[in-house]
DNA sequence: TGTACATCAGTGAACGCGCGTTCACTGATGTAC
DNA sequence: TGTACATCAGTGAACGCGCGTTCACTGATGTAC
């Protein structure tokens, strides 16, 4: 999701063939969200990358082993961003709630700067075009909407053990929405072109949260 | 949105050719929110419709006319399905908030009961693949987005004049969140196979609402 | 330090298939007189 | 009621292009002795 973390968690020497995999795969990514994996062709890719059709095919065993490895690629550089965020979020302040209203203004700020290197919401691409993948790859895709899940459900279930969440709240719903309004929140900011709506929508979601676990 | 509204809206008898052009629209409408619209190839649709390929360009001009009659259709569905649960609503509680509040919870039993009719979120589709559509197409797909939060914030100022919000409130933000909602909680829905993320999700929506305008 | 061999990172040409689109034609149905 | 013509709703064959994939080959770099 964010380019530093990119930099700093892939080694600062590569190969000659890591860097083309590498410029490939940022090419791919870019491609795959703005317009589609069926639109975007292997012609046009090693065409930007500087190399032949068969160069490709040196990389990459065939057209999905590519949305393989740009889908591992995100979830890697995902998670590790979403991490770093909470571990900042966590530093600041012991309390589970604070730090959580801490994480979402970070992430706030982060999504909103890091919108253009991410014009399209890979998830749900690969969710909505799950035709045109293998079942690998969405399969993958399915895993890491659990993993967003059970990650901020955790971290709820850790606030309603100090903060008793208010009657009837649905905290798997609530966990369910950091994926959600991130979606979304992109999906409007990029067909609107606001890229302000980004940080309102996740802002509007940190209210809710707080208002569940008020008194 | 849903089936029977579109039954309704339809002239009860149609000729030949007006059957064959809404059997490709049904046709092509699913295929491509579920795959993408460069994968979605005219020879599949009139295999399926058991017509042959230049019975296609009998009633559209070009590929990209198809994508145009598919969303001027769904937005004109779209629109009368919302528009039908809103009366509904209004009628059941002369006070803004309250049938904002009823319009929620109709809303939502409705689309789980419609998500087998529309597995895919066709404005996230044509969002996410906008280089795939031509300008038009793209643009249509815009302007419904801000039709969504003019129809929505509309009604939160009118409930706004009764109900102060909540110091700090951001109606816009909230006003979105209707869209938003209605897309992130299909894209999960449909990715985990869970028709009830949608209920819970747009749910979860309305008790913000309600606590937005609660004193 | 030099030679032999292996691996890396590609190239170039060719393939067959399916795609979107065009064009000349046609049988069935509707309308005018 | 019959005939002439127009429109509707398609068919069938052909087109050229671009796509994903394969295959035999190659020059540059790395490694062993």
């Amino acid at each position: 999701m964010n380019q530093e973390i990119l930099e700093k968690t892939t080694p600062a020497v590569q190969s000659k063939g890591a860097r083309t995999r590498e410029r490939i795969l940022d090419l791919a990514y870019r491609a795959i969200i703005q317009k589609g994996f069926a639109a975007t062709s292997i012609e046009e890719l090693v065409a930007a990358a500087g190399i032949t059709k068969s160069g490709f095919f040196y990389h990459f065993r065939d057209k999905n082993d590519l949305a393989r490895q740009i889908l591992e690629r995100y979830q890697t550089e995902n998670n590790a961003f979403q991490d770093e965020l909470i571990a900042q979020a966590r530093d600041l302040s012991d309390d589970p709630l604070h730090s959580f209203l801490i994480f979402l203004k970070l992430y706030a700020e982060a999504m909103v700067n890091s919108i253009e290197n991410h014009p399209g919401c890979l998830v749900a691409t690969i969710t909505f075009q799950d035709q045109a993948f293998d079942r690998s790859v969405a399969q993958m895709n399915v895993d890491d909407l659990r993993a967003w899940r059970q990650r901020y459900l955790a971290w709820l279930e850790e606030i309603a053990e100090t903060y008793p969440p208010r009657a009837g709240a649905d905290l798997v719903a609530l966990a369910d929405g950091v994926f959600g309004v991130t979606a979304s929140a992109l999906t409007m900011a990029i067909a609107l072109g606001e890229p302000e709506i980004m940080r309102r929508q996740i802002l509007l979601y940190r209210d809710q949260v707080r208002s569940v676990f008020s008194r």
